[in-house]
DNA sequence: AAGTCATATGACTAGCAAGTCATATGACTA
DNA sequence: TAGTCATATGACTTGCTAGTCATATGACTT
């Protein structure tokens, strides 16, 4: 975590280090990244780059920590409780939120998605973790929920199909969330459709 | 391309290099991957790797290269002429050849991940192109095909549905390719009806 | 024996990286 | 006014990188 210097900095230049932080982590990996090429941007010293952060990594870090904040407040409440509300509803809000942020925070989308297509990256491991598996954990539980409640037929293989939807939904987003801006709105909910049309053909129960 | 000097080597130092190669660019992506690692592993000097390659991209291409040539082997008669055959079962192929390739070169299978992980870097629109949009337009091809002869329903959007399948082949590719090594044959098929059966319950004509 | 030519070598250049540290500033305190 | 303390600075160290080049080797030719 960043150190108190940094927190005790007034907001403007706090902000600036962020968004220059950013611009590096969108067009950058995190090894290629470059703090020179941070501080420049920012337009801070070197020393004043280490009294405001650990290392590269803190920095790394608090983007991701910022990012995870934002992504909390897509969280609709068929999402919040999902056993209260239909399978394919949780399914559905799952992707559209997903959607949502993609377009309102292309920057955070695009730093996280670097960090999601290296997952033999040392970071990966130590901020991921076991996030995926346990998103294929959820994922099953809704679908065995699913198939009590008679939404999904029960012949399928629940952790196979578990593993295919979170697949699915994650190159969905990645794929189409660079819809231009004015035809967005209807786009994504065409999309989405054709999305929930696959799937619920798939698995639904007849 | 490799130079001359580096088809006049005996077969067994060029074996080494390549191997040398090999390992580095499993293990790192093109920019990190050293060339400094690669000859100390392949135990010859500097100026003599250059008077092998041109520089980094030239003996990287030339990996890809050998993986290409390996990949070309495994095409199987239905993939040869696809459309002498059913819709499901080229699908099937194409998976099944994708899977026992990655189980026979784990190695391959590892740097071309990582390139395909990487469609921001400048090598990666080298060499793959135009390559996923030739992929996705072939998927629509034989999708217009199994329409036209009732193998899949006709109410799917076949753009959106080829890109699906392809991602989803890809992905589960990737995912699956480390089975261990005992139950290898049967987990493939195993794997491969689930995979073919969520697929077909999802766009088989009923 | 003298000359030629492909191949091999590693010290060297130039550049960039992360992180350190002695020094400086300037506000607030006693 | 003198002292203290948080913050700011950029030259510097260390360590890596890709690529170059003068020099050396040794096989084969004339």
């Amino acid at each position: 975590m960043p150190k108190d210097t940094f927190y005790n900095l007034p907001e403007e230049k706090r902000q600036k280090i962020i968004d220059a932080a950013m611009l590096e982590f969108e067009n950058n990996s995190f090894d290629s990244a470059s703090i020179n090429q941070i501080i420049s941007s920012a337009q801070i010293s070197k020393g004043s780059f280490y009294q405001y952060f650990d290392d590269k990594k803190d920095l790394y870090k608090h983007i991701i920590e910022l990012m995870i904040q934002k992504k909390m407040t897509y969280i609709t409440p068929a999402m919040q409780n999902p056993f209260a509300h239909g399978f394919f509803e949780v399914i559905r809000d799952m992707n559209q939120s997903g959607l949502e942020f993609a377009k309102n925070h292309p920057r955070f989308t695009k730093i996280g998605n670097l960090l999601l297509r290296n997952p033999s990256h040392p970071i990966y491991l130590e901020i991921i973790s076991g996030g995926q598996e346990q998103a294929y954990k959820a994922y099953e539980m809704l679908l065995n929920r699913a198939i009590e409640t008679g939404e999904v037929r029960s012949n399928i293989d629940v952790a196979f199909t578990a593993k295919m939807i979170f697949k699915l939904s994650s190159e969905f987003i990645l794929e189409e969330s660079d819809l231009t801006a004015e035809n967005w709105t209807e786009g994504l909910a065409e999309l989405l459709n054709k999305f929930m049309s696959l799937l619920e053909n798939g698995i639904k129960a007849k």
